[in-house]
DNA sequence: TTTTTCTTGTAATTTTATTTCATCACATTA
DNA sequence: TAATGTGATGAAATAAAATTACAAGAAAAA
């Protein structure tokens, strides 16, 4: 078995045998394919655990692990303890009627934070990539969203109008047809809906598909009517909770996936956007104490 | 030594080291000692050299683990490892030039992310409990803020509203001061302002606090002149970061802080406030497909 | 003071990790 | 086809680490 010495090791402990896999005898496979599949209850088994699970021997076990330029099997446990660390168990995030309200946040937190790395994870490199394209070349971008994600829609018409562009926040159903109705080929809608089937934002956007506008849709289901529709779709996804409906947990990661944009959008065309950015940051210095 | 049985600890490791230095021998707390010294070094040592380190014997560096509840001295090391699971550290986040779509959202995620944790960490629970008797009192709640943090307002409102409280947002600096003057002493503004600076906002909190109504902050700068008169300040707290401002970063704490706010609420009066949320919520199901 | 309780370190024991070594499987070459 | 080399493997030996048993000593209670 040959392996080069591993980079710096950003990469988490299970990727490394991932990679390895294939270029290992049998036996070793085994294991790796015990290790993989039950990562979380490696962590707490011994070296001879592990050999009976995966029917091979101790002596294996430990190689594998020698080899992959881990300093021993502990040491490889407390690596990949730590890359396993992320998930907050849901019962720590659960709230309960007598929770104080220290706590109450600590939870709160806890599943927004897992909300955005869920999402991160599930967001496809492509999908990014061709959101900021169709934005970037958008002669109008409008956004539309009712409820709360009028709320993102206003929040994304701040920053995007920050940058220069020419840009619109509908959160208002009554005018969304409208405005749809104006648009051409050359512009984007960017559809905000949790559920992705709010009837008056499917509506407007009906109407921008008729005129050839492009279409991002922001959304929490997969496969959504809305989705369906779309150019592009970026999904938020979050964990269920009580107390707290998904939509409002996810709405922070369509925030986030807002300001990502906006920073992409940047680097994109620095020259022109930057410009303007500056420009609209100097004007409000004067408004502070 | 005694010690209950932990509560399902969402307390990290070492803070039950620590709690528990008080109860037991001076042995014992040689061991507690270096191991608060040296949590990172801890997690590659052995009994042994743990209880070299710290002077003490082998039994002694176990019974401790075992006493903590721990189910061995092992797997205290994974839970350790856990809690120290390094944050993502600086360069990490820096967002560069050539940097692509999908890399530009991790960073942004990973920001985001740890500017939740950040200002978990630094609210104050004291505040947080005032905080929720001063809304649940309260006869009528506006939010004031203005640009971003008018989103953050208008996103407070929404969700006030939908638990059947008397709320409104005022985004707009010029309605702010006359909104002010007419709350009495049973009101309670909250003010959003990242920098706490900003004078339309501090214009129209000067003439809510001439007319006795209570105050809560929500800023980004703990010594701001907002802070000054706010009867609770919650801060927010965030990491620098190019292309990207520490106010757009500490805007979703501020969403969170919300958030959390609005179930904390809930939880005072589920009785009463259950009844509205729910109507308000099966109105909105009419709206899907 | 005496008795009891709790803490501690030494040493024995058990468990766990690592290394050694003989064997086997497979590929290459004669 | 047989001979040879290479690397992977597991049984067993060894080493290391963790845990427990126990007796001595300190502190608290009677």
């Amino acid at each position: 078995m040959v392996l080069e010495q591993p980079p710096a090791s950003l990469v988490p402990a299970l990727q490394k045998l991932h990679a390895a896999r294939s270029t290992v005898g049998s036996a070793t496979q085994r294991v790796i394919d015990f290790v993989l599949e039950h990562p979380n209850d490696v962590i707490h088994l011994s070296v001879t655990e592990v050999a009976e699970g995966s029917n091979s021997s101790e002596a294996t076990v430990v190689r594998l692990f020698q080899n992959l330029g881990f300093k021993s099997y502990q040491d490889f446990k407390i690596r990949l303890s730590q890359s396993l660390v992320p998930t907050t168990r849901s019962f720590e995030r659960r709230i309960e009627s007598g929770d104080t309200a220290y706590t109450i946040f600590q939870k709160v937190f806890a599943t927004s934070s897992l909300t955005l790395s869920d999402t991160l994870e599930h967001l496809e490199p492509a999908a990014l990539e061709r959101s900021v394209d169709l934005l970037i070349r958008a002669r109008r971008i409008t956004f539309v969203g009712v409820g709360g994600s009028g709320i993102v829609a206003l929040d994304a018409h701040h920053k995007f109008f920050k940058l220069g562009l020419f840009c619109e926040a509908v959160p208002d159903p009554h005018n969304a047809a409208q405005v749809a109705a104006l648009l051409g080929p050359d512009d984007v809608m960017v559809a905000i809906s949790h559920s992705g089937t709010t009837q008056d934002v499917l509506h407007a956007v009906r109407i921008a598909k008729d005129n050839n506008a492009s279409l991002i849709a922001l959304t929490g289901l997969a496969r959504s009517p809305l989705s369906k529709l779309a150019d592009v779709t970026l999904n938020t996804t979050s964990p269920e909770s009580r107390y707290r409906s998904e939509a409002v947990a996810s709405r922070i990661a369509q925030l986030c996936i807002v300001d990502a944009l906006v920073v992409a959008l940047y680097l994109r065309d620095e020259e022109r956007l930057g410009r303007h950015w500056q420009r609209a940051r100097t004007a409000l210095t004067e408004k502070r104490v």
